[in-house]
DNA sequence: AATACGTGGCC
DNA sequence: TGGCCAAGTAT
């Protein structure tokens, strides 16, 4: 008789059965041997500095991320120390991390970590999703990787891995809570340690080797099993992603270069030195309007200044 | 549900 | 060159 009978089946191995072939136990192994050296996986990193980091990392890759992080966590080494700064100055230093509301949303929430919850950050979900700028993979990154609370972990790299290596399909359709969470729930183990490294190692998975670009399939830890390579790398047939709009002469483009103006300096920028960042004085207008409207810029009496 | 929202690197 | 992509969120 073999060691069946000795050593219980993992977790891992028991959702097999129903499941497919186990996803967890050959990330797991990976992850602990591949994982990049990243500032929020060091020892003592804070759940402040968490969640700092998820807020950078929204959109914006991770090699531009790391620089802003570190000068980000000197400064404001807890929520308190930025709900302390005006908000104009945590514009300032996201500096050309993109998306400048996120920057603005990231205060807000510091202010709201301070007030409800006496400058600790929640490791609650729901307490997470209801801080601004915190939608539901933010809230449960935190949740999991500052906290190790179980939860499935769902980003746009663990999207492509499972569309991959157990759907087939060479890319996941559109992003769905409906479906995109329960199915990752179906491969979570366990094991609350498991649980967390798996999270980790599938998004890892998908950011350096399940790339979308240039898939390194040999050496993944997945070759054996998944779905998409054993089909022969079919073309992707589901629907089509939203094309992105061409940013050159866009309206972000022209908000971008006043967003960069108003940073690049403490005194108010005129309407005079606005008129001349762009020719389009009605798409000026408009995205002028629009920074105000989102809080991004403040009238004054010489010019806009940030908030 | 579709769209707006920055910035830059890569092939 | 230019289209695609990057640890999403809010509306």
């Amino acid at each position: 008789m073999p060691e069946s009978s000795e050593s219980p089946l993992s977790d891992a191995a028991a959702h097999e059965q129903s499941s497919g072939p186990d996803v967890a136990t050959p990330i797991i192994a990976w992850f602990a041997e591949n994982a990049r050296d990243l500032p929020w996986r060091r020892p003592g990193f804070t759940a402040w500095g968490t969640l700092v980091s998820e807020f950078m990392l929204q959109q914006t890759p991770v090699a531009r991320v790391i620089p802003r992080l570190e000068e980000w966590l000197a400064r404001w080494p807890t929520p308190a120390d930025l709900a302390a700064s005006p908000p104009g100055e945590a514009v300032r230093a996201w500096a050309n991390l993109g998306y400048p509301r996120r920057a603005l949303w990231l205060h807000r929430a510091a202010v709201e970590i301070t007030e409800r919850h006496g400058g600790v950050v929640p490791s609650d979900v729901d307490q997470l999703l209801a801080l601004t700028g915190i939608g539901d993979y933010t809230a449960r990154a935190v949740s999991v990787f500052a906290y190790g609370l179980r939860h499935p972990v769902v980003d746009t790299n663990v999207r492509r891995v499972i569309a991959r290596a157990v759907d087939g399909n060479g890319q996941p359709g559109p992003p769905s809570a409906k479906r995109d969470l329960p199915a990752m729930t179906a491969l979570l183990p366990d094991d609350l340690a498991d649980a967390r490294a798996f999270n980790a190692g599938i998004m890892e998975l998908g950011a350096i080797r399940c790339t979308a670009r240039s898939p390194q399939c040999d050496d993944c830890p997945l070759r054996d099993i998944c779905r998409w390579r054993a089909a022969g790398y079919p073309e992707y047939t589901g629907q089509k992603k939203a094309v992105q709009k061409k940013y050159e002469g866009s309206d972000r483009h022209v908000r971008g270069l006043i967003m960069a103006e108003l940073r690049h300096t403490h005194r108010p920028v005129t309407p005079a030195e606005i008129a001349g960042l762009w020719p389009d004085v009605d798409q000026l207008q408009r995205a002028l309007s629009g920074l105000v409207a989102d809080g991004l810029a403040v009238p004054e009496d010489e010019g806009y200044v940030l908030p």
